[in-house]
DNA sequence: ATAAAACGTGCAATTTCGTGCAGAGTCAAG
DNA sequence: CTTGACTCTGCACGAAATTGCACGTTTTAT
């Protein structure tokens, strides 16, 4: 590949040189692009941890690999699904009433959500995650429409300018959502902004926004904020969640509903 | 298997790489993995001691097996159960180049293709299975495309006008297309008039398609027409599919492949 | 039982890493 | 114009990681 050989290349333009090189070959190695580039490599060493920190890169020894840390997790996460997480699934699910039209958000809480819906529900769900399209195909009186995109791995969910468009054709009576994030003052909070842009237009376009709300989230801030806490109208959470966790949402014009 | 020929392999990719060779054949040989990657045995001792020590995997003499006893049978059922769709889709990853954009078909021969792909492979795959999306959620250089609109639950993929215009919006190098019924005189055909529009789409939308000929689906045909043969460039059949069976598509302009 | 193969450990050579530090360049306030 | 703060880069040096080899031990197969 040919490098601007007469201006200098700016440091900004070098990282992402790395990481377009990433997304080709797969791989950098740091020798390599330091020749390349004509610099030491302890400047692409630095490059690269910075990088890494932001997350657009995992480091290994001898350079980088792609960031995906989640994939095991995320398959090891599935399986073990918490006798919490399927409380609020079953509780969320009961809030369903005939003929409507759904949004069911992606991740673990609301794949289980999918689990435990009524078998012999009549229903339209709409969702942008493959996995819990898949897990919906059991079920004959629903009407799955899956929303199209880039898929965001770490989630499994599509995310992207054609996802946007696609939920801007719907108008659904509920929006499940998932966060990493639920803070009374911050609001919903997640860990990428092209996710967050999706659960906000879907967010938008939903009469009521249901928001599922397994313990380890309460409290918590991710970088990435989808909506402020005015834009929910319910919260499911585990029965056994500390009084303390929910006394700022009491106060709120919010139902609280305790799987 | 194809290893990246000009750069080093990272060892974080080796240790990848071992776990991969490991889920799709059950077992790993230290021997045979030295060979394969130029290292000596000592090496590839060492990195079967770390991922064993990670509970990634369970060491043995000589080599290595799946972590859990679970998670063998596991993988024993899927490779015996779809034995020569398996041998199939080994076939049709092989022909995957880098950087290529690809359709994927819906259907189990199309999820073996997924689960067959190199590790390090880097490309872009379109696809409007959930299940094949969701298989592709392990490989961190492929850039996913998932294709929205109303899930076919038979097939499990998503089918209507909006699959269809955003089938549109690509051009990809191949297709590979599964089919429920592929006959010389009639061509391909399938079991639902929608699905077979998506087809259609798709095979319009690729410079190649090739089509997954499983052994029970060569000179049958469903009720409706995706293309006829002469939009087909090539045909993955099983290596032991009778001669007799392929006589009529020798005389075509198509290249056979015997997995 | 005996030979071959696989194993684990210790060791040395090489490579890569991280940190501290210094020089060069930029920018803005004085 | 000068000064000081700040950033970027390269160098040095000790620490850590990686790999192959040697050697004695264990396992497997004949």
């Amino acid at each position: 590949m040919q490098i601007d050989l007469e201006g200098f290349m700016l440091t900004q333009q070098r990282k992402a040189h790395i990481l377009h090189v990433l997304k080709q070959t797969g791989q950098v190695i740091a020798k390599q692009l330091s020749q390349e580039l004509d610099l030491s490599e302890d400047t692409i060493r630095r490059d690269l941890r910075e990088l890494a920190a932001d997350g657009l890169l995992q480091r290994v020894h001898g350079g980088a690999l792609p960031a995906s840390p989640a994939l095991a997790d995320f398959s090891g996460r599935q399986t073990i699904a918490t006798d919490g997480k399927q409380a609020i699934g079953r509780a969320a699910a009961a809030m369903i009433r005939p003929n409507q039209v759904i949004f069911i958000d992606g991740g673990t809480t609301a794949v289980q959500l999918a689990r435990q819906l009524p078998p012999d529900l009549v229903a339209t769900i709409v969702t942008h995650s493959p996995s819990v399209a898949v897990e919906l195909v059991n079920y004959p009186n629903i009407t799955v429409d899956l929303i199209g995109g880039r898929l965001f791995k770490h989630s499994v969910v599509a995310v992207g300018a054609s996802a946007i468009e696609a939920i801007g054709r719907y108008r659904a009576d509920i929006y499940f959502m998932g966060a990493t994030g639920i803070h009374p003052e911050i609001g919903l909070t997640t860990g990428d902004s092209e996710e967050a842009a999706v659960k906000r237009m879907l967010c938008h376009h939903a009469a009521e926004t249901v928001v599922l709300a397994s313990r380890e989230k309460l409290g918590a801030a991710s970088p990435y904020l989808v909506v402020s806490m005015n834009d929910v109208q319910c919260l499911v959470v585990e029965r056994d969640t500390p009084q303390e966790s929910l006394q700022a949402y009491t106060e709120m014009d919010l139902t609280i509903i305790k799987a």
